[in-house]
DNA sequence: AGCCTTTGACCAGCG
DNA sequence: TCGCTGGTCAAAGGC
């Protein structure tokens, strides 16, 4: 075994306990998006090229759609202080393999970056089945139609790190499903769509064909849990090791198939928590069956997921889980295509540094004992944060000890609504911002009003954005969303939603 | 009994 | 060549 060097921290985004939050997440239904409705309205195409959010390394296109965001308009997710992750990211790299996608936590270089926090107990029908999810057609400034973008999306989930996934190629429009655990992917893209019915005609696909290409994906996720996410698959650990630079130590796994090359490294963060998964190889060969049953693992959320489960087959905790994977295999695969102005993808741009710099990467962070649902985008500004189809009214602020930053605190200005929000800065990352939402929405989103107009703060808007939140549901949670009017703006605000009924 | 985890040792790549 | 490091092996033990 190697020396255990001085663990450097690992930087992490610290937030106070929300307990309130956290109640209200698991009960309030009504005031959550989905995250990808959360994320779909946090990264609106705008067609006159005013909006949308621009690449850190500019030139991206005017039309911006989310998938085009996950493919590379979201700043990498390390920060430039987190050398130590990008060096190991890049080390990865030359390590020939092709490293895709969605590292789950990790900041971004250049202060940009996302993070999904999902939680254990938001289902995927939660997460997934957000009525406004995803690129509504009242989205209009969106590049794509909805049914273009789910199928893009999807598309990139049968690119999955989990199943079968060829970052070498950017899946068409048409792209057709892989493998059945694809499927599955593509069902939980499908679900977080709210249009699972889109894609089920293919999910019945049996005839599995397998790539032989071997692509490895990142995840970092923060579980607090002995055990990685089950994924579906049998694993068997056949070392542990503590590496150099980090303070996790990491712990190598082989599928358990017969003949099966794929192999995942989980790290794990000094509070046990799962910090990062990195998977390598593919699967040849299908998810095996529920294997729950018989090392008596099965959980109420497993039971419940066997009778209930219309949709994507999963459902519980597998469905998070699912919808972890599966989100984290779409982001994968879409932020793999780097620049989106590249207009291709760049499969081993993990040997160029500098690309590896800008690579962007969407970070998505399972928090099992949670109830919170985040997402974390950078921005520059903290009244972006507050676009989110909702007025807000400002009436605290507040600077906690660890945080040179003030926290704020926002209450939703429409009559008898009791939903807050508070907006609040990492210590280790001004730009980062942490918006956590308290409450539920008893109303729907001012109708008529401009995305970008907060009552509490009067924000020049870009009047011309749609105001994506007049069509979500009440099933869904304010959002935050940033003011991406200025091209040379980035993202950073975050967002955080709330499990869904 | 079979499978899995643990853990020290070993190996290979790289600078 | 040597040392460092990451990855893997394999024996031992546990469940």
């Amino acid at each position: 075994m190697s020396a255990r060097p001085p663990p450097p921290s690992r930087p992490r985004l610290a937030l106070p306990p929300r307990s309130v939050a956290e109640s209200l997440f698991t009960g309030a239904g009504d005031a959550s998006p989905g995250p990808l409705t959360l994320a779909s309205a946090l990264f609106p195409s705008e067609p006159d090229g005013g909006g949308g959010v621009s690449s850190s390394s500019g030139g991206s296109s005017g039309a911006t759609s989310f998938t085009q965001l996950l493919t590379g308009n979201l700043a990498p997710p390390q920060p430039a202080s987190h050398p130590q992750q990008q060096q190991r990211e890049a080390e990865r790299g030359r390590g020939g393999v092709a490293r895709v996608g969605p590292a789950l936590s990790v900041a971004p270089p250049a202060g940009t970056g996302a993070v999904f926090t999902v939680p254990p107990g938001l289902s995927p029908s939660g997460l997934l089945d957000s009525p406004g999810l995803l690129f509504s057609p009242t989205m209009g400034g969106f590049g794509m139609s909805h049914q273009q973008a789910l199928a893009q999306v999807t598309a990139q989930a049968s690119h999955s790190p989990l199943g079968m996934f060829d970052h070498t190629e950017q899946p068409s429009f048409s792209a057709a499903p892989t493998s059945s655990e694809a499927m599955q992917h593509m069902n939980s893209a499908a679900n977080m769509a709210g249009v699972s019915d889109m894609v089920t005609g293919t999910t019945n696909n049996e005839n599995v064909a397998f790539q032989s290409a071997e692509a490895s994906q990142r995840y970092q996720v923060n579980a607090p849990v002995d055990k990685p996410a089950d994924d579906g698959y049998n694993w068997r650990k056949y070392g542990q090791k503590v590496v150099k630079g980090s303070d996790c130590p990491r712990s190598y796994y082989k599928c358990t198939h017969p003949n099966c090359p794929v192999k995942k490294q989980v790290e794990h963060a000094e509070d046990g928590q799962i910090s990062e998964i990195i998977y390598k190889g593919k699967h040849n060969h299908q998810r095996p069956p529920n294997k729950r049953g018989k090392d008596g693992r099965s959980s109420a959320a497993e039971q419940n997921e066997q009778s209930n489960d219309t949709t994507s087959g999963l459902s519980g905790i597998k469905r998070d889980q699912e919808a972890i994977y599966g989100m984290s295999d779409q982001l994968s695969g879409l932020s793999d295509g780097d620049d989106m102005d590249d207009g291709e993808s760049r499969p081993h741009e993990a040997d160029d540094k500098e690309s590896d710099s800008k690579k962007r990467n969407i970070q998505i962070s399972s928090q099992r004992t949670s109830t919170e649902a985040k997402i974390i985008v950078q921005t520059t500004s903290e009244v972006d944060l507050l676009d989110d189809g909702y007025r807000w009214r400002k009436y605290g602020q507040k600077v906690v000890k660890g945080n040179p930053h003030p926290r704020s605190y926002y209450k939703c200005t429409y009559a008898g609504c009791n939903v807050r929000k508070h907006i609040e800065r990492a210590s280790s990352d001004p730009k980062a911002v942490i918006t956590t939402y308290e409450g539920k929405h008893n109303h729907e989103p001012p109708v008529g009003r401009g995305s970008n107009q907060n009552a509490g703060n009067s924000v020049p808007s870009n009047s011309s954005q749609p105001n994506m939140q007049n069509n979500m549901s009440r099933s869904q949670a304010s959002l935050t969303r940033a003011d991406f009017s200025n091209i040379n703006q980035r993202p950073i605000g975050v967002l955080q939603f709330k499990s869904e009924e």
